[in-house]
DNA sequence: ATTACTGCAAAGGCTTTGCACGGGT
DNA sequence: ACCCGTGCAAAGCCTTTGCAGTAAT
């Protein structure tokens, strides 16, 4: 809790017991939750803690650069306090899951070394940072088309 | 006009003044118009048009595989009827652009045929649908950080 | 002491829905 | 003739905001 103290010096944050809670619950999930869900999980740890706090809160670390705002296609937007690159898996049931690191480091690390270095000279920009999102449907699904068709009738 | 008759037809839409319009401007950008956007390009080619409507005609082409809604960070979604795979570049000021083809090929290509087959035997899914989000510096702005970096305080 | 954070409730913006009607098949 | 698509308005949901009070620096 004194890291998380830190943490928020750094950034200029107050340090307030809501916070500190909000930022905690974020950061333990690896579930992308939504505003409504940290809300959930933090509410029965302190006496009262107000929807529109937990939104504040997560504005707040979101300008400061502690976490992430993920627009979902559904309603209601999800929030990650990992801010590394990341490789995101979305099935058609709604569910975000996060690649596990070392197939998401060798992903990212081959297009760091091949393609984005050359889309870097082509489009003249520097990357910095590279954010995946991959749609996929569970195997025994029973559209078992191979991926790379352009797209026919989904 | 024919051409998207029988594109409705084989998706099973009712073909209609409304949708075709909608389905045209939708189709002729490349800016990926929300459903506003769309609503006021279209009313100017009919004498009355609801926007109810272009939020049920968008959907209904969604649900039949033809447009793919892309979520956003502020708020309102956009709308897209190129299916293919994406990758686009947005950079601090906001702009977004996709890249080109050429070079989209050529990186989705790359990682089709290596990281994503052995993505899908690791997680075990059929991976449909792939984007990209790059986020880039124009060269020459004062952060010239490589990438690579895990993350320090953005 | 100052100023940011908080709760509450109300407002706000985007999207969906209910209903009666008109247009497509 | 059938029934989906449409307009309108109202409802819905997620999110932001105004205000007065509280807590952190």
């Amino acid at each position: 809790m004194c890291e998380i103290r830190a943490l928020f010096d750094q950034h200029g944050l107050r340090c307030t017991e809501r916070r500190r809670l909000i930022y905690k619950a974020l950061a333990a999930s690896d579930r992308h939750p939504t505003a409504e869900e940290l809300h959930e999980r933090v509410r029965p740890m302190c006496d009262c803690v107000s929807l529109a706090t937990v939104y504040n809160a997560l504005d707040a670390f979101c300008r400061a650069g502690l976490c992430r705002k993920i627009p979902t296609s559904e309603r209601g937007a999800r929030f990650d306090a990992d801010l590394r690159d990341h490789v995101h898996i979305t099935t058609s049931d709604g569910a975000i899951v996060d690649l596990p690191d070392n197939l998401r480091d060798e992903l990212i690390e081959s297009l760091r070394v091949g393609a984005l270095s050359k889309i870097e000279r082509g489009v003249g920009v520097c990357i910095m940072r590279v954010r995946i999102e991959l749609h996929g449907e569970p195997i025994g699904s029973e559209n078992m088309d191979r991926p790379g068709v352009k797209n026919s009738a989904r």
